[in-house]
DNA sequence: CTGTAGACCTGGAGGC
DNA sequence: TGCCTCCAGGTCTACA
């Protein structure tokens, strides 16, 4: 669930909580990716929610004292409830303000998420001071990728999810947007030409951007009980879509495994 | 330093 | 219905 558009479209659906203050903290779970830190629900008693921001598939939840990071992981997710909302069996943790009967809960079945404290620049934490640039930020340009990508002997697929490199490039953007600037997944990185990569950095973008907007569209339903509803599929080009025909030249589209996740390509718009 | 396999974890789909 | 295997939108860490 979580690509970057849903982590935007998240971080944006929190902003009713801002300048609310915590009531109480309830873990469930302390088990995420990393374990949390037992001390959160006392450390973040009475403080105030002051800012949220994004950086790649993080959330940067600023409290007066310090910053949570959070990361939905796999199958993570970010509902705010009322007290009234039944209990998931996932629901691991809950945020309780005093004010509006209003909780922020963390779901995550697969548990691959975290949500880290900090109180200090959470852009220094090390988990975040070395990503790459945000696709849609102008520093992500031709010539970023041409330098980056120049002596690099991985496959395009894998180079362009590397959040070192670029951020929010998960696995199904990646194969969208090679099939879009006519690349196959597995051409070695450093061996396309700037031509090329210009086409890809524009379709990377285009991808991204399309996929906020589809994302925000959704933005209005986000939060319903049972908002379980999926908004991406209807719009892949070769995604998931193994066997069945390019929507350009009608030849199957192809499947194979790159670094151990599935790659989707049509053998002949792809070169 | 570079590139890849393994690890974390639950649940759903499909085969038998 | 039950059991087994495989697969899943992420990404850090260990190792060659």
């Amino acid at each position: 669930m979580p690509e970057l558009p849903e982590v935007e479209v998240t971080c944006l659906g929190l902003k009713p909580l801002l300048s609310l203050s915590v009531k109480q903290i309830v873990i469930r779970n302390y088990s995420l990716r990393w374990p949390i830190n037992p001390k959160l629900p006392q450390i973040l008693k009475k403080q105030t929610l002051l800012n949220l921001d994004r950086r790649g598939k993080y959330i940067l939840a600023k409290f007066s004292d310090g910053t949570l990071i959070i990361h939905l992981g796999m199958s993570g997710r970010l509902c705010i409830v009322s007290d009234r909302d039944l209990l998931n069996k996932h629901d691991h943790v809950d945020i309780i303000f005093k004010e509006k009967n209003l909780i922020l809960r963390y779901r995550d079945p697969r548990r691959f998420g975290s949500i880290l404290w900090t109180e200090k620049d959470p852009y220094s934490h090390k988990l975040i001071k070395n990503m790459g640039v945000e696709p849609l930020d102008d520093k992500f340009n031709t010539e970023y990728l041409y330098q980056k990508l120049k002596n690099k002997n991985q496959c395009i697929k894998n180079s362009i999810m590397d959040s070192h490199l670029v951020v929010g490039v998960g696995n199904i953007y990646a194969s969208e947007s090679l099939y879009y600037a006519g690349i196959r997944p597995y051409r070695v990185s450093k061996k396309i030409t700037k031509k090329k990569l210009s086409i890809l950095v524009k379709s990377i973008k285009d991808v991204i951007r399309n996929a906020i907007v589809r994302g925000g569209s959704t933005m209005n339903d986000f939060f319903d009980v049972n908002g379980e509803n999926g908004y991406f599929q209807n719009e892949h080009k070769v995604y998931g879509r193994e066997n069945q025909p390019c929507y350009q030249c009608k030849f199957p589209i192809n499947q194979l495994r790159l670094g151990q996740r599935s790659s989707f390509f049509c053998k002949k718009c792809q070169r």
